[in-house]
This record gives structure tokens, C-alpha cells and sequence, in this order.
RNA sequence: CGGGCUGUAGCGCAGCCUGGCUAGCGCACUUGCUUGGGGUGCAAGAGGUCGCAGGUUCAAAUCCUGUCAGCCCGACCA
């Protein structure tokens, strides 16, 4: 392609309402427009990128034995009635209500695929004999964010490659799990991505069902905890910390009197530490659930955050919930926020940590009041485990230095980018869609399935956020609009241009993608341009280099240009060009 | 959905508080010359319903009310 025959809108200066480096480096580098808060449109060097990560993902989900297929993005509202997901999505969902006729027809744009294609397999799949199956699709998704933010790494609409596998049974799934685990690392690996897979919250199936692929990067939404020496990583609502029960007790000689003291309105720990003057870690948060509808006090120490699905386990319950008004009235006797360990009126379970503060601060189940010095042992009570330790869990989400669970080492906090997804489903769409299919013994049983997914626009937009410096972004030889440009300096010189012509069409001939910018402009302009969209590698040719024999090359990440012969360049360029996109 | 900020040329901004001639600057754009290895220099141009609607006033980019849009922080995110 020709400069002058694309669309290649680069800005000298930052949009002012682009925060995050991606957006700001899209924008700039001309690779995006927004057309409205999140949603873009990609122009010639950003749908090239694009193009060539679904093609990469193409690839490695064909290799993974998946079967592509194409969904519609309007949905019938009437898939989501069944597997009760208008009300899970919520606003989320676009809904879209036309007339046709005398008739109102009700339906949805699609922010996932799952109805779909379970209805799609419940009508056409009945043996064993034909599972199992993985389909897939590259398609646009469609979520109304409340709050779209971060250029491309948040839109409404985006792209999104979405694979649903189908089996009859555990063993099936886990190999359809693995066999889509591995694509995901050699796509990621060819995207040219660092990236972490991490464990996430696995539903129905348990155990390693589902797994997040990170980006880390500052900006990324999601917090994830990764071991600093073994390969343990989780999102923060999943990972376990190693934390252990203690039998460790406070002595009696450091217990101070335990005392009521009013707290007017304080119902917040934050409001409370402003009224006692106190540190949040010297609280015992108090928060009443009720799990499977019976009521239980749970403690956490003030300055962490209760994790409910860890409490639900540590519950053996089904369902947990925020218990309502009335029942927290019912077993403190106060309103919310002046719940308290001591003398409560329902079971209590707490984190590891609670029993070790020792004169704590904590709500006096009356209302405006709390009780400091409140001390464990003394005041009030756990119960003692077999081995002679309290009886204690891991409840809370884990933080930055807390013991990993897996080995002897720390925690420690990253951000990330979510940019794919597996996970092990179960068979709840099968069972709400009536997908089953007939065992050997002619019996119907639902078909277990799993989902994974990959955000196509956060991979280009992962990788701008990831990879870029002062002059602007650093394409991976994969994933780059073009992958070589070439910046006659005088477009004038009908010797130079001549030569460029010749590496242009023979760039081309040797599989190269090459840009040929045959801008009448100034070499600092070309330069400018080369290094603020990325190309992975530009080739000069000037005047004084052109009569010498010399050709100039230069890779984006390196400092000085390389010169060979004239004659060797289009050999050498397209040599490192196939020597760049090996993995 | 709560809190904050911003809408003036394609982009970045000034002007607004304290209303007043033809609304200004830099970049980009057009034309000519110039220059030709890191955003050349000179000259001449084109480009605006000052987000929109209403109000106050002799007079509104400027003051008031409403509204729309965008951004940031938080909540939310199969």
C-alpha cells in the first residue's frame, strides 16, 4: 500500500480527553476515531491489526480441533427469558424492540453467545456420537457499559471470539478446557503479549474450572494476586491466601478493661476510626448474612474486604446474602453498623485474622454505641478445632503481601487487562435449552459444556498499552498494520525513487506487508510517522545513501539503523521479517 | 447510578470572572516560492450557527435557566 492511497489521519498532539497511553498512541497513530463514548471505528492500520489477530486466533482454534461458525448478533429476547439472564444482564443488555406488521417483536443484541448456541446444538445434537464438539465464532458483542472508559479497552461494541464446547462427560470437557487453555498461550504467545493465566472463580463445575488471561498493565481494571516466586496467580476474588488457624491468645496482662463508649451516628468502620480515633486494623468488622436463610455474624478485621463466595464455602451453604434490616435488628438488637461479636444472638464464623487483635474495637449490638478493648478469649469466643486451634478461615479477598497459598513466598497485587477467558459452564444452559443428547443405552442426559473467550480489540488495544515509548508504539512483528515501511527521503529523486519502487514491489513479492510512504514531505515528518505508529522495521533510502549503493534499516525498538548493499536489503528485510513472526 | 470537570475551526487552546468594534493563537489544510536525513522558512488564503434551546439586556462566546454530549473518580461489569 501507498501512503498516499490510504487513510493514515496521524495527530501531532494529544487528544485531550485520551487518559490511558492506548488510547492516546490509537488515536494518534491513526488507527482509531471514536464515534461515540465506546465505540470506534477502525481505520485502514487499525482494522489491519485487527484482522491480523483474528487471524492468529482463526488459526490456533482450527488447530485446537474448534469448528467456526457465524451467530447472529440480534438475539430473540426470548433465549435469555429461558435461561433467566435478562435479569443477570440487566441494563447490560441492548434491547431492541421493532414492529413488524401488526406485531411486536422483542430482541437483543448479543453480548454473548451462549443461548445461541446451546439452542443451536439442542436442535441438532442427539447422540454421544456426535460429541463431543467445540464451535466457535469472531463476532461483534454488544454490552450497554454503564460507564465505558479507557479507549478501546472498554467499549459497548467490540469483537469478540467466542468458543463453546460440548461433551458428554467430565473427562471430555477437561480435555476441551486444556486443548482451549493451549491455544490460548500460543495466541497470546504469537500476539507478541506478556501475559498471566490466572485462577478465577469457577462456578458450578469447582475446582480449576475457569481461568482468566491477564495483561498486566497499571492501567488494567482487574486486580489479580500473583506469587513472587512460584507460578501461583488468581483474581483477587479467587485467590486463597496461606494463611493458617492460630492457637495464639492474647495474655491477660495486656487485656485492658473492655469499655461502652457512644458513637453517635458512626456506623461506617471509616466513621467510627474518625470519632475513636482509631486504625481500621484494630476493628472487627461485623457483617450479618444469612446463609441458606439462616443468619450468621461474620468477622473480618476492619480494613479487609469480605469475599462472599469464600464465606459461602467456609458455610457449606448454597446461597449467602447481606442479611436485610430487620434480621440484623433481630440478632444484635441494633441498627446496621453497631453489630458486634460480644453477645451476639446467631452463629459466628471469622477470618484468620479477627482473633489476633487484641483490644479491638468493634460494634456494641446496641444502637450508636461500640465497645473498645474488646478482646478474644475474654469477651467473646471461637470454637477450638480438633488440633487445639481456633476455629477460623479464609474470608476475606487476599492482598499484597499475604503468604501464597502454594508455597513459602508473598503475594503480591497486579493490574491487568482481562483479555480471555475459560471456563467450565456445566450444564446449566443445557438443562434451561434442552440440549441432551442419547447415551449408549438410549438415555438422555444434558450435555456438559464450556465457554471461552477472547477480547479481540484488548489484545491491539493490550498490546498499545504494553508496548511504547516516548516516540509511540512498538508493534510485535505479528500483529503490526504493516510490518515494514519504506520512507523514500526525496520524493523527488528519480533515482531514489526508483529503488524504493523496486523494494516496494519486491518486499511484496517476497509475503512481506510493507508500506510504501511516498509523501512528499520532509524525512523528519516520515520519521515521526514510522515511530509514533510502530512499524517493527523502516527502510531509508536516501540520496547520498542510494549513489553510495547503501540502504538504511533500521528496527523500531533499536537505536541506530543498520546499512547493507543495496542488492542484499529486500533479502535481508524479508529474512527478518519470517525470523520475527517464528514462535 | 453518586461525585467532579469540560464543550469556541480537523487537533490543542486563549477569550468568559468584569457583556461592547470584524471572536483570536499554535499546529494541520490550500496556493506560490523555499528547503530536502528527525515535524524547514517566507508570503498569501480558506475554514466558526462559540454544543443546543430558551431567558435577561440597547447589546451575550461572556450573565441566568434548561438540555445534550464528552472526559475523570467511585459503584456496577455473564
Amino acid at each position: 500500500m501507498r501512503w498516499t492511497k490510504s487513510f493514515i489521519p496521524t495527530m501531532k498532539e494529544d487528544p485531550s480527553d485520551a487518559e490511558v497511553p492506548s488510547h492516546r498512541l490509537m488515536l494518534r497513530a491513526g488507527l482509531i476515531r471514536q464515534v461515540m463514548a465506546g465505540a470506534y471505528t477502525y481505520l485502514p492500520l487499525g482494522l489491519r491489526s485487527l484482522h491480523k489477530a483474528t487471524n492468529i486466533i482463526r488459526e490456533e482454534m482450527d488447530r485446537a480441533g474448534g469448528v467456526e461458525i457465524q451467530m447472529t448478533a440480534l438475539t430473540p429476547i426470548d433465549l435469555y427469558e429461558r435461561t433467566d439472564r435478562i435479569k443477570a444482564f440487566g441494563n447490560v443488555l441492548m434491547n431492541i424492540h421493532v414492529s413488524r406488521g401488526d406485531r411486536r417483536v422483542h430482541m437483543a443484541l448479543g453480548p454473548t453467545h451462549e443461548e445461541v448456541v446451546t439452542d443451536l446444538v439442542a436442535k441438532h445434537i442427539n447422540s454421544y456420537r456426535q460429541l463431543p464438539i467445540t464451535l466457535y465464532q469472531i463476532q461483534t458483542k454488544f454490552r450497554n457499559e454503564e460507564r465505558p472508559r479507557f479507549g478501546i479497552l472498554r467499549t459497548s461494541e467490540f469483537l469478540m471470539k467466542d468458543a463453546y464446547s460440548f461433551s458428554t462427560s467430565l473427562e471430555q470437557l477437561n480435555e476441551a478446557y486444556t486443548a482451549m487453555y493451549e491455544a490460548y498461550c500460543r495466541i497470546f504467545t504469537r500476539c507478541g503479549l506478556s501475559f498471566i493465566p490466572v485462577e478465577a472463580e469457577s462456578g458450578p463445575i469447582g475446582g480449576d474450572g475457569s481461568h482468566e488471561f491477564m495483561i498486566p498493565a497499571g492501567n488494567g481494571e482487574d486486580s489479580i494476586l500473583k506469587c513472587n516466586s512460584c507460578n501461583y496467580g488468581a483474581n483477587v476474588e479467587r485467590a486463597d491466601t496461606g494463611r493458617k488457624r492460630s492457637n495464639t491468645a492474647t495474655a491477660s496482662a495486656d487485656m485492658k478493661p473492655m469499655t461502652e463508649i457512644a458513637t453517635p451516628n458512626a456506623g461506617s468502620i471509616e466513621a467510627v476510626c474518625k470519632v475513636l480515633k482509631c486504625k481500621p486494623h484494630r476493628m472487627i468488622k461485623t457483617l450479618i448474612f444469612k446463609a441458606d436463610g439462616k443468619p450468621v455474624a461474620v468477622l473480618i478485621r476492619g480494613d479487609h474486604d469480605a469475599n462472599e463466595n469464600k464465606i459461602r464455602r467456609a458455610l457449606g451453604a448454597k446461597t449467602i446474602e447481606l442479611a436485610d434490616e430487620h434480621t440484623i435488628l433481630t440478632v444484635t438488637g441494633a441498627p446496621v453498623g453497631f453489630a458486634g461479636p460480644v453477645g451476639i444472638k446467631c452463629d459466628i464464623i471469622a477470618d484468620h485474622d479477627v482473633p489476633l487483635i487484641a483490644n479491638a474495637v468493634t460494634g456494641a449490638n446496641k444502637g450508636d454505641a461500640h465497645l473498645v478493648n474488646v478482646c478474644h478469649g475474654r469477651d467473646w469466643t471461637l470454637p477450638l478445632a480438633a488440633d487445639g486451634t481456633w476455629q477460623t478461615f479464609d474470608l476475606r479477598n487476599a492482598a499484597a503481601d499475604d503468604p501464597c497459598p502454594k508455597c513459602d513466598s508473598k503475594l503480591g497485587l497486579v493490574h491487568g487487562i482481562e483479555v480471555g477467558h475459560v471456563f467450565k459452564l456445566g450444564t446449566k444452559y443445557s438443562v434451561a435449552l434442552d440440549a441432551g443428547y442419547l447415551d449408549e443405552k438410549e438415555t438422555k442426559h444434558p450435555i456438559i459444556m464450556g465457554c471461552y473467550g477472547i477480547g479481540v480489540n484488548r489484545i491491539i488495544a493490550g498490546l498499545a498499552e504494553t508496548c511504547h515509548d516516548d516516540n509511540g508504539l512498538i508493534w510485535p512483528m505479528t500483529i503490526a498494520p504493516y510490518e515494514v515501511v519504506i520512507c523514500p527521503l526525496n520524493v523527488n529523486e528519480t533515482e531514489v525513487m526508483a529503488e524504493a519502487e523496486r523494494y516496494y514491489v519486491e518486499l511484496k513479492a517476497a509475503g512481506v506487508d510493507v508500506l510504501f510512504d511516498d509523501r512528499d514531505v520532509r524525512a523528519g515528518v516520515k520519521f515521526k510517522d514510522a515511530d509514533l505508529i510502530g512499524f517493527p522495521i523502516r527502510i531509508v533510502l536516501g540520496g547520498k545513501g542510494v549513489a553510495a549503493g547503501e540502504v538504511e534499516v533500521k528496527h523500531r525498538t533499536k537505536s541506530d539503523p543498520e546499512k547493507y548493499p543495496l542488492a542484499d536489503g529486500v533479502r535481508i528485510v524479508a529474512d527478518m521479517v519470517r525470523a520475527a513472526k517464528q514462535v
